[in-house]
RNA sequence: GCCCUUAUAGUUCAAUGGAUAGAACAACGCACUCCUAACGCGUAGAUCUAGGUUCGAUUCCUAGUAAGGGCACCA
């Protein structure tokens, strides 16, 4: 109802600037940044008031004039001010009918046909198997499935997936490493086929009590060591890749007996946060499919071939970014060679309009070149891809000095171990109010801790860089997930305190209370859901929750909000819509809602 | 050398080119017999530097400084 009163609103400013002789491309009216300025503004008069030669507060002043000709009934008042803003003001009735259509909209509030039509593919949190997820891919996978909600609440169809990078070096490196240190003595030998018969010869995680992921972590870490201290081990490394691809029937069996384990440890952690993917591609099942492409674009004249054989991109002139190697000299592919047979594929499968991939900055100058080779080979057009990147995940010492993580030395978080952590503090408390059942304790602690964290890594905007402080890693007070909850948490509490009174029709307020602030800002849920698509960042929805929690609070602190007066289903039904918007946003957020704690 | 990010309070983070740069943590002060104080109220504290564009710049442009990332047969 507001939307269509902005919309006529901006038909009348630009009937209005157009008939002065302006040249009108936009009319914006947004969100006034103080409830001074009433609940919306608009900066035409400033904006054009230098090419109709006007000052800027005269040309404000008769724009009000002319606005207030056609008496919009939602409005209490219009007015201009200073510089040249045009301030609207709503009335109470309206914005109330707001507070009720959040209501009557329940769990489907927010949603909107901003994306509707569109098909959306979005690749995240592709793991790496021979590396246990640590608090860089944490960011990387909320970022990616706080995208995915995203568009899907904006009304596209979406598909999430993302890659396994289960062949080349790393893999056989991880697989030597199985080999040489997870022997259970050391007169077994290293030997693939000793291990096809008698694999009982080797540890498993169970065995040596360590979750699977960290398994393989270990065996990779160990390999690595050996294969720089060693040129022997270094080129029995190599040769196990080769005999791979030459499809040796034991080394597979080695193969997927490591991969299994990589793959549990990394689905059990992406479980735990809720992550999901509709759609996960093999590496192994395409990765030579590019070579087709690279052969079509020799063809086309779009790539060419140097003296040694490789083939070398020909994007420095139109594109303006460095030129890259599709194929080896040898004829083998690149990274890049298989990215491109399976954007082709991925296009063609779901009949994309748009291709998202949610992968790290150092991978910019690539994404780039895979793009804009798509376009030349008529993959797609270059404004169909996209690269969303994010920012590092810094550690600090204790003296605030940054340091790098490396999985390698250890000093990287893991996932479950931060998670672990922020529980175990929240359960502490539990367990000291005593107030709940222990079973109870247990399964709140773990929705907590998942919802601190989450909200403390997509509370700010993905490209900052994030600094990461061991002692005091997630916030469980002040702008945090958990104040979020705790107010959500508030306005469950009266809602079922309320439920079984009866009570009268509801009263609308003449004079606006204390309320006021808070009202005001459940307004604009839908621009600040806008805002967060054109941006592809939740960021937004994040700040906003905790700009209404943070309002509610302060009602809360100064009103009681059943206190058996005519007011109070008027009240009520403000808290029922704030515990809607702070449910469905955390949603997006993809935090689960608890109803205590 | 070239390209791309980033720079806001002591710290961690906000701010479609707009109005008095907004929070939280830490500090100091107040407040707890009331729907859950994991709360509320107050005090103090910031736009890297120098130019430019604009009615108006934290935001855009140029140069510099600092940090990080990338630059062809690795992934």
């Amino acid at each position: 109802m507001i939307e269509r009163l902005l919309e006529t609103i901006k038909g009348d400013i630009a009937e209005f600037l157009t008939a002065k002789g302006a040249e009108v491309d936009l009319v914006q009216i947004e969100r006034a940044t103080d409830a001074a300025f009433g609940e919306y503004s608009t900066n035409s008069a400033m904006k054009y008031a230098k090419e109709l030669g006007q000052n800027p507060l005269f040309l404000a002043e008769e724009l009000v004039e002319f606005l207030n000709s056609k008496n919009y009934p939602e409005l209490e008042k219009i007015e201009f001010v200073k510089p040249g803003f045009v301030n609207f003001f709503l009335t109470p009735a309206v914005k109330f009918a707001h507070v009720q259509s959040v209501i009557a909209q329940g769990d489907e509030f927010g949603r909107s046909n901003i994306l509707a039509g569109q098909k959306w593919v979005i690749e995240h949190t592709s793991p790496n198997p021979n590396k246990a997820m640590h608090i860089g891919h944490l960011r990387l996978n909320l970022i990616g499935m706080g995208i995915v909600r995203l568009t899907k609440w904006a009304g596209a169809e979406v598909v999430a997936d993302a890659v396994y990078n289960d062949r080349g070096i790393a893999i056989a490196k991880a697989m030597y490493g199985f080999l040489a240190h997870m022997r259970k003595s050391e007169a077994v030998l290293i030997d693939i086929a000793h291990f096809v018969s008698t694999p009982t010869d080797w540890y498993t995680p169970e065995e040596k009590n360590q979750k699977p992921d960290y398994f393989v972590t270990d065996c990779y870490v160990k390999a690595e060591e050996d294969f720089k201290n060693n040129p022997e081990i270094e080129s029995l490394v190599r040769q196990m890749v080769v005999d791979w691809e030459a499809k040796d029937e034991n080394i597979w069996k080695l193969w997927r007996h490591i991969l299994q384990y990589a793959y549990i440890g990394a689905e059990r952690v992406l479980a735990r946060l809720g992550s999901h993917w509709d759609k996960v591609w093999y590496e192994h099942e395409h990765y030579q499919k590019g070579k087709d492409y690279v052969e079509q674009g020799l063809a086309s004249g779009v790539f060419k071939k140097l003296e040694d054989g490789a083939v070398l991109t020909d994007l420095e002139e139109v594109y303006n970014i460095p030129d890259t190697i599709l194929l080896k000299k040898d004829g083998t592919s690149l990274y890049i060679t298989q990215d491109i047979a399976l954007t082709d594929l991925k296009k063609k499968t779901y009949d994309a309009d748009k291709l998202v991939w949610v992968v790290g900055p150092e991978q910019s100058l690539a994404m780039k070149q895979l793009f804009a080779v798509c376009e030349q080979l008529g993959i797609g057009k270059l404004s169909d891809f996209t690269h969303v990147s994010y920012g590092k995940v810094g550690l600090k010492n204790k003296a605030g000095e940054a340091v790098k993580m490396s999985s390698r030395d250890g000093t990287a978080i893991l996932i479950d171990d931060l998670i672990d952590e922020v529980r175990d503090t929240i359960k502490a408390r539990f367990d000291a109010e005593e107030r709940h059942p222990a079973e109870l304790r247990a399964e709140l602690s773990e929705k907590l801790a998942l919802a601190a964290v989450k909200f403390s890594f997509l509370k700010s905007d993905k490209n900052q860089d994030m600094s990461f402080d061991v002692e005091q890693s997630v916030d469980v007070q002040g702008d945090s997930g958990l104040y979020v909850m705790y107010t959500y948490v508030r306005t469950q509490s009266i809602g079922r305190k309320a439920a079984g009174t009866s009570r009268a029709d509801i009263i609308v307020p003449a004079a606006a209370g204390t309320e006021a602030s808070l009202v005001r800002s459940l307004l604009y849920f839908n621009e600040v859901m806008a805002k967060s698509v054109a941006d592809l960042s939740v960021h937004h929805v994040a700040q906003y929750l905790l700009e209404i929690s943070s309002e509610f609070n302060s009602w809360y602190a100064k009103e009681t909000i059943l206190d058996g007066s005519p007011a109070e289903s008027y009240r009520l039904a403000i808290v029922q819509a704030t515990g809607i918007c702070l449910k469905n946003g955390l949603a997006i957020l993809g935090i689960e809602t608890v109803d205590e704690m």
